[in-house]
DNA sequence: TTTCGTAATGACAACGTTATCTAATCCCGA
DNA sequence: TCGGGATTAGATAACGTTGTCATTACGAAA
């Protein structure tokens, strides 16, 4: 900058105000600055400029997820960057991978990057410890899971409510022997699927057989085996709810093993990539997780503006979306 | 720093060298220095330090791809982060969506970030104005797609070889009408894979038939539809070769659309999630996504530094995997 | 002519950190 | 007892920028 000025013939400040854009240059002096920086490659340096500014914003938001190839949470990225793009935000984004160590190293990593903002879906059982980041005022919004002990902004999907909706669409049809297969419950979301599971039962008058329960479903190829060990236990379930996307492809691989595809009922939460083209397309409760990161961002946004705006939990509504495989009837 | 320096009774210095872990403080003052930190909540600023260290490396690096959602791309930034997170590196991630004007916003977004790689797919036509950033001392790895008109280092997968592969297997199953369905000459990556259809044609003897040939699927609705064109066509063909992952995708419902899935055989490139689970089973030329992102980190890291090293451009191999949708014989 | 307001420009300090250099202290051997 | 090297600590300036305030120039009004 200060070889820009020396070229341009003016001051520091008025190479400042002409790459900010600030009124009060005159046109001469514009153009003039404006020619010099191109000719010698100058390029702002942001990094500076906020050391300086004021407001002390970076324009950066850091997005913490549960894995940046997971179909679902890199649907809630792209939400995030369309909101985040239109203001000029970039945003860091890097996977949890349900470690508690890891979501507290990169909380550190983005607060030293002196971001705006962290959207983050939590992993640790309590968030309390982020009250020393908010205190230095960072804005923390929470997507996909609730925090524990830590009042802040939210958006969730209705989980219970979907996978009573789900639940209660494979009991519909007649089915008796409903499975449940999800993963454990210290994963939030995970446990209010349950609790959506636990009350269709129950308002059906059905009571749950624990032999049906299978909550030790964290990744598809677990998935799989659970399933395949419901199928060929003595009472095999007519129907399975499946909560969660990679459960969901984890169990249509177990039932294609068995040959059972178009016997036993599936619906799943969340919808996949090509869940259509399967062969029964698979029924699914499906999020709407763009929306999900776009209102995140949203929400991030108002409490930059405003800090002192009380806390709100956004639910956004899933939707049953019938294809087949939550429509096989029981018996045969 | 200067309230922790005051509160423990020690230099500003003092307080830089504890937080750093430099040698040369007793350790009484560490302590000292460590327990007024945490006392008033108080968090390193990376920006400033970097600001004033002699590398001015920010640990930080920009990350140019397509689509963050789509799967093919989100592996990639996977693989980098991989890399990226045993060094204390953060990652910026954005999308161009094919838009040239985005992509270089995002190079001067993620330049005037001071980040010190960039990972990028390109999308401009042509990336010599690129030499701008490298002048300051950027470091461009690019991925996917090998840039035009500027020299650097690359990772990509043998296009052509594979597309030629794939090729190859359907006419070794004796198929004469092999279509070629992908996006148009402007991609690369289309290109290449057009050049290795090309050559798996004239290596067997066959010329190509223009109608059996549609460069303008650019996402899977256009691809369904391209493929039904096709179909429908005087002479259809007895097997498809799909040169892209969301392009196969969409081949895979015309056929089931015309109900042809177990009459004409599909091969795709690239990957992708359940096509093991479709019925037929899809064949296809895998790609290693999360190799070439790692591939790429790895690189970066590398030209860090040494900035002098002879650009290199590595190709991660593809590889055929037989599922059955490549395997249907032509006829009937 | 003087006065005043307004617009354009610049000088300087400061943002939070680290590099460099200097000063103080300590230990050891002569 | 003293010299000298090693170790620890601090003072100061600087990184690239912008906020604040001062200065200058120019018309218009008195």
């Amino acid at each position: 900058m200060r070889d820009v000025a020396a070229l341009a013939g003016v001051s520091l400040k008025t190479v400042s105000r002409v790459v900010n854009r600030e009124p009060g240059v005159s046109g001469d002096l514009i153009s003039k600055v404006e020619r010099a920086a191109s000719q010698l490659d100058y390029r702002h340096d942001l990094t500076a400029s906020n050391l300086r500014r004021s407001d002390r914003k970076t324009s950066t938001f850091g997005l913490i997820i549960e894995d940046v190839s997971n179909p679902f949470f890199s649907a809630v990225h792209r939400g995030i960057e369309e909101v985040a793009r239109e203001r000029g935000v970039a945003v860091f984004a890097a996977s949890v991978d349900e470690s508690p160590e890891r979501e507290k190293d990169l909380v550190v990593a983005f607060s030293q990057r002196r971001v705006d903002a962290i959207i983050m879906t939590p992993t640790v059982r309590e968030q309390s410890y982020l009250a020393y980041e908010r205190r230095g005022g960072l804005v923390l919004v929470f997507v996909d899971r609730e925090p524990r002990g830590f009042d802040a902004d939210c958006v969730v999907t209705d989980n219970a409510a979907g996978a009573e909706t789900a639940t209660a669409h494979l009991l519909a049809q007649g089915h008796e022997l409903v499975a449940f297969v999800g993963d454990d419950e210290t994963i939030t979301t995970a446990n209010q699927r349950y609790l959506g599971y636990e009350r269709a039962m129950a308002s059906a008058g059905m009571s749950i057989r624990p032999e049906l329960v299978s909550r030790e479903a964290h990744t598809t190829p677990a998935a799989t085996r659970e399933v395949l060990a419901l199928l060929d236990a003595p009472s095999p379930p007519t129907a399975i709810f499946a909560a969660q996307n990679l459960i969901t492809m984890g169990a249509v691989r177990a039932l294609q093993m068995r040959g059972l595809q178009h016997a036993v009922a599936l619906v799943g939460f969340d919808d996949f990539s090509m869940a259509d083209a399967l062969d029964p397309a698979v029924t699914v409760v499906a999020q709407d997780p763009r929306e999900i990161g776009r209102r995140a961002a949203q929400l991030a946004f108002a409490r930059i503006e405003d800090p002192d705006l009380p806390t709100s939990v956004h639910v956004v509504p899933s939707s049953l979306i019938r294809r087949g495989s939550g429509e096989i009837p029981p018996g045969r």
